[in-house]
DNA sequence: GTGGTCTAGACCACA
DNA sequence: GTGGTCTAGACCACA
């Protein structure tokens, strides 16, 4: 379910973050359900569990999880990571968009981008 | 003419990077003008001279300076970088308005932000 | 009558302790009542029996609830925890407050919390 | 400056931020000042670098200190930290301030012990 | 079994 | 020298 790269300069508990992320905002990991457990996780991605934890405690501060002592980590509520992730995305394409102008990119280019992808 | 954050998590070669890049794309500094040398700038900004080295390094290979031995460092013409430079903008704005679909956001919101920056 | 909240970072055995200290200190479960027993609780709640044990423990180890062997648990007179209770919440709320003043928090502000909580 | 105490339930790194944040907020460590290095503090304190790696990295999401790479940690402004520990701390003697009405600690108790931090 | 903390030690990027 | 990441391995609290 989670490949790591690497040559991805970015840090292996980054990559996961993402991934794991990703899995949870497209809904494959859905509200409430369990998440694999840190020494499985671990032992499948053939990682130590240290990276792994460090990956959940990423995941857990920015809403997409919550721990259970003793008991393991659960997806939470779309409710409680969405607005901040579409904030962070706004704020991304902003930057790109003014970058593309001060490269005199068309504007035509990028209205064109966004049809494609929204068709 | 630079500013470094030091609060600002990027490398400071990578800032430095960054902010000449700009200054080259556009054309404050033009095209076969001579860039300030490694050591003055090091001083201006008191910072380590490996550190302007390594930004300039990272502005030869991106195509947006070229050196002289004995010399100093040149400008480049704009066919060097800016079609490498438009490219990977056009990559990453793809990326997020992808990012921005999958969360649901709305076309008209993207859409608004590229007739605000253009405008 | 109890709600264990997941989402809450402290442990099970610790949500369930306070809860039930709540409903001691209030009245609502008065002096010489039985509690609900440790395995009826623990399928009410769908939680392993040691983790109300554990609280339980507490509550007795805090003057709350006495044990009677063989027959159940039961509240306790209020003369038997109510002393610490005060005490350790006198401590705190003069931590805290001592705190406020180190932050250059206004003595007003703290007054009218006080005035509001107890209109 | 910084004592730990092995017999605290709180874990080492939590100390550490705690003992800093307290230096931070008084004023002792001023801002843009020099924070000791990881290694030297970790050296002082007879503690794995990587615990005191995890108590700065609390200070930094805090918005303690910032970290410049390969310079060190230096002391943020008051401004990017105090609004936050406000909050926090007015939110904590509420608690226990109605905690304190439920237990039916008298409210000139606590009017006392306001008058007397603040005197 | 589950997550959380800590140590010892290595290696890397950055200045 | 400075912080950042990662591993291997231990031990603890919690359920």
């Amino acid at each position: 379910m989670i490949n790591i790269d690497y040559r991805d300069k970015r840090p292996i508990y980054e990559q996961i973050y993402e991934k794991l992320s990703v899995l949870i905002v497209t809904g494959i990991l859905k509200a409430d359900e369990k998440m694999p457990s840190v020494r499985n996780l671990a032992i499948d991605l053939s990682i130590n569990p240290n990276t792994i934890q460090r990956a959940y405690a990423l995941l857990e501060q920015n809403g997409y999880i919550y721990t259970v002592k003793g008991r393991g980590n659960y997806v939470c509520e779309k409710s409680s990571y969405l607005a901040d992730e579409k904030r962070e995305t706004i704020t991304e394409i902003r930057n790109y968009i003014e970058k593309a102008r001060n490269l005199s990119i068309d504007k035509a280019e990028i209205e064109n981008i966004v049809l494609e992808i929204y068709k």
